[in-house]
DNA sequence: GTAATAGTGTCTTTAAGACACTATGTA
DNA sequence: TACATAGTGTCTTAAAGACACTATTAC
């Protein structure tokens, strides 16, 4: 047997007949977070056609020595001036070959959470073609669909497959919240249980029960309280509780 | 503003400089059954390098036009003589850029299940260069790690990064069994309470109450039963269900 | 009849939901 | 003081687990 490396071009040229269309891989990411009980995506407004003036996802091709994560935090970087610790993850990769009316590009979505005070942080040193619109998803639980997105109570439809791939990531997002501790990416350091249960609520789109959330919370561990309470909120203030193992944020 | 469509050259040069050093893109295929208490999946051997020799997952190319599950069942249908309906969907994206030596392939790994018999029968018009190997994965519940293979109790070890890709698939397939009805997709069409039990407990690796699984599954409303019982078994015959919705297989 | 597994009834345990109650800050 | 929300205690409910018991077929 043959053991002598092919040169990559000899490898890709037998192996692969269509080297010279191959499609191009790109990366879209939906950066999410939640304010004032509503969750909010980031959104670009694209420069040229297609659906020039459109609002769109985030995303950016990928680089040919670039891991996947890699150019996701790299488009995080360039998009939002993101650049310390933010939870990523990818999401789902979308194919359709006419989803891009000008080639084949194969999208690795991606999702990132973040925490609604440093994103504006983040946003001011941003031009002012990004925005965040609110996302609105009407399936409930395990159903699933395209989500509708809206700025200042108007609907706006999204470039491309876009919808599509906001709405799995709202689909993911739901998921992760019953098994993963995943609700204080969306929060500062130091936070109340009920503004954890807001997050919820808002992330579920339905009220969760008061005394199951603190008791599941409190008993899974994650939660290390601080001692300290939050002020000036006019009434009886609650104790404050930071994420357990704090690499976050 | 210019909306005068480019081009797909003009897109893609200007838009991606790289366009003659874009990363392929591949479908690599886990298929998965259970037979006799033990999951197994397929493999090809692989007849050139690098690894020449060593067992890895079914994949190819995916086409220029083609959708990205299309990919997946030609593949299937390539290596494995599935045509018909089989459960399919998309796992997770590799891309790590030295994950295959010769040049940059992104790979999008799809997971199918099939049963036993039915694999058999197919594989029975396939090369001897697939096999169905042993799965055993380690650890347990939500966390995740590579898969061990082995034929004959003898390990052996994939080609690439393909034990990641299987420890990933283990991890859904796992993860699956909590909410969603896929058991009966290794089982023939119709089968007993028991069988199913069976595969649930050689996927999670771990037994399971069988007074729970019992009331679980029949509640939910995904079986039929067939009145008929099963026979030459030796001792009390189990009564046959079938899925509910039997589009399966 | 015995062997072996199928299938049922019921008690216990665990976690979620309901709800009333007390606690403690601001105004 | 009133008000609003924080936080606790306990009862109810739903589902899983434990386990004993009956049922039915092959032999």
């Amino acid at each position: 047997m043959n053991t002598t490396p092919l040169t990559e071009l000899e490898f890709l040229t037998s192996y692969d007949p269509k080297i010279y269309s191959r499609p191009s891989v790109a990366v879209d990411l939906v950066l999410l977070t939640v304010h004032e009980r509503k969750l909010k995506a980031l959104l670009v407004k694209r420069g040229e056609h297609p659906d020039a003036g459109k609002w769109s996802l985030p995303g950016g091709f990928v680089g040919i020595d670039e891991p996947l994560d890699a150019a996701a935090r790299r488009i995080l970087a360039a998009k939002a001036h993101l650049n310390g610790q933010v939870f990523l993850e990818q999401l789902f990769t979308f194919g359709d070959p006419k989803r891009d009316p000008r080639a084949r590009v194969i999208s690795v979505a991606h999702l990132a959470l973040v925490n609604h005070s440093r994103l504006l942080r983040a946003l001011d040193a941003s031009p002012d073609t990004t925005t965040l619109a609110d996302v609105e998803v009407s399936w409930p639980g395990e159903s699933a669909g395209p989500a509708l997105t809206s700025l200042d109570g108007k609907p706006i439809s999204l470039a491309f497959d876009h919808k599509h791939i906001l709405g799995a990531a709202v689909k993911r997002i739901r998921g992760k919240l019953n098994y993963a501790p995943i609700g204080y990416q969306l929060l500062p350091r130091e936070f109340t249980l009920r503004a954890l249960q807001d997050v919820h609520e808002t992330i579920l789109n339905r009220p969760v029960n008061k005394d199951a959330f603190r008791r599941r919370i409190l008993a899974s561990d994650e939660l290390r309280a601080t001692g300290r309470l939050e002020e000036e909120v006019g009434h009886r203030p609650a104790e404050l509780y930071r994420f357990s193992s704090s690499a976050a944020v």
